[in-house]
DNA sequence: CGTCACTTTGAAAGCTTTCAATAGGAGTGG
DNA sequence: CCACTCCTATTGAAAGCTTTCAAAGTGACG
């Protein structure tokens, strides 16, 4: 999943600090004191412009992160999983909004203490280096998706994604809807829906009850989608070092 | 600009440090030492893949960093400009290729030693936070720009984005081609070249010798760019804040 | 079982691309 | 200094892909 404006932890919480002599704090740590929200699917977390207050750890659920053009023509930047932290890369106010895709529960820190925790603590320093530098990596996989992939492209580039992200065997999750996958690819729901259908006719996935897809032919998709990350979950991807570039 | 890459430094450094007691060293300060070099137009600084070893001032001269998909599709992330800092949101290697448009001069600086002081300077830190939240700005500004807009919005946001980061007056150069402004945008040459000429017969603005463009109706220029940071030259923007959130 | 929202499908329109040719500009060599 | 060449930019026309507009289908929920 291309999420511009989270990255999981999981990926870069990783190797290094688990050797470390003394158990290391990770990021998502510092959540864990925090009480539990939930949101109701739609609800939104924050608003694009709101003062930049806090950051969240997404614990389960998706949101879907957007800005919207005067004239109400939507993108969305990205969709955010269990396992993201959310809110890191702003300076005074959020750039975006962030809505409830699923009910999802979260947790809330203030930016305040979050940043003086990374400031006494060393050891998070890298990760929070590491979250920006996948975020970033993530957007420019989107700015080449958008700027020079066709519909059915785009399509497969985000299921591969989703599979990488949140993939069991070879079926996904998708809990948003055409429009949401539309607004988030630059297409229109139509388009999404006509790829999709064509698709599965030749095979290639399989629609599932819900919004279940199975991706039943991985290396055509991958042929498919082209220049990706695409052959990072063959090999188990080496872990992106979480480490302060030294 | 939109230049995914590299982020002014001019503006990031600004307010909150010019007032401590004792100067505060800036980011580009420590590029200070480093003896400048220079590139030819069309010569590659780095290449997507390459271990990221280096960190980059530029002095003068405009670079163009971009991905190539396997079918030779290539997609320009940004333009980076001088005041601009290149290679710093990278984890291992870098993820595009940076190549000079115009004779550039640079300064180089290892990544493990601008690291290592960061690590050692407090005061490096919200303004290195800074650099990597203005590319995710730039990088959410373009995904809009690239899955929402249209061909003129495309063209006319691009100009005033040059505008507002190089612009003199109402003159603005444009060094790049008319294939590096297409493959930034998410178009073919033709296009952008139809947009010029139709924005030109329209009176909007006026193409010049070389590679000069003046905008000679802004206000105009800015309806039709739609959402941007467009209004941020009117008043004199408000320096983002280089500073550790709290 | 009916309603509402979302998805799929169809057909026409529209915008951008593709293919092709002309024009323009800069640099080179006579 | 001018002619020539090469490369880039512009312009035209047709093709193509995606969108738009519309209608039918599907599924969740009350």
């Amino acid at each position: 999943m291309y999420s511009q404006a989270a990255v999981s932890l999981t990926r870069s919480q990783a190797a290094p600090f688990a050797a470390a002599a003394e158990p290391a704090p990770t990021l998502r740590d510092l959540f864990k004191g925090q009480s539990a929200e939930t949101l109701a699917a739609g609800e939104a977390l924050f608003w694009e412009g709101d003062p930049a207050g806090q950051i969240f750890d997404v614990i389960s659920g998706v949101l879907r992160v957007y800005r919207i053009m005067p004239d109400g023509r939507r993108a969305i930047m990205g969709f955010i999983h269990p396992g993201d932290v959310l809110g890191v890369s702003f300076q005074n106010r959020y750039l975006f909004t962030a809505e409830a895709v699923t009910e999802v529960k979260i947790r809330r820190f203030a930016r305040s203490r979050f940043f003086g925790l990374i400031n006494e603590t060393p050891a998070l320093r890298p990760q929070l280096f590491a979250i920006l530098c996948d975020e970033m990596s993530a957007a420019q996989d989107q700015m080449l998706l958008l700027g020079r992939k066709n519909a059915e492209e785009r399509v497969v580039s985000f299921l591969l994604s989703v599979h990488r992200k949140v993939g069991i065997g070879a079926d996904i999750e998708l809990p948003m809807s055409r429009l949401d996958m539309a607004d988030y690819l630059g297409l229109t729901m139509e388009t999404v829906s006509r790829m999709m259908t064509s698709l599965a006719r030749r095979g290639l996935i399989a629609l599932g009850a819900r919004h279940t897809v199975t991706l039943r032919k991985l290396a055509a998709l991958r042929e498919i989608a082209g220049h990706d990350a695409e052959d990072e979950d063959i090999a188990a991807a080496p872990a992106r070092r979480a480490v302060w570039p030294h």
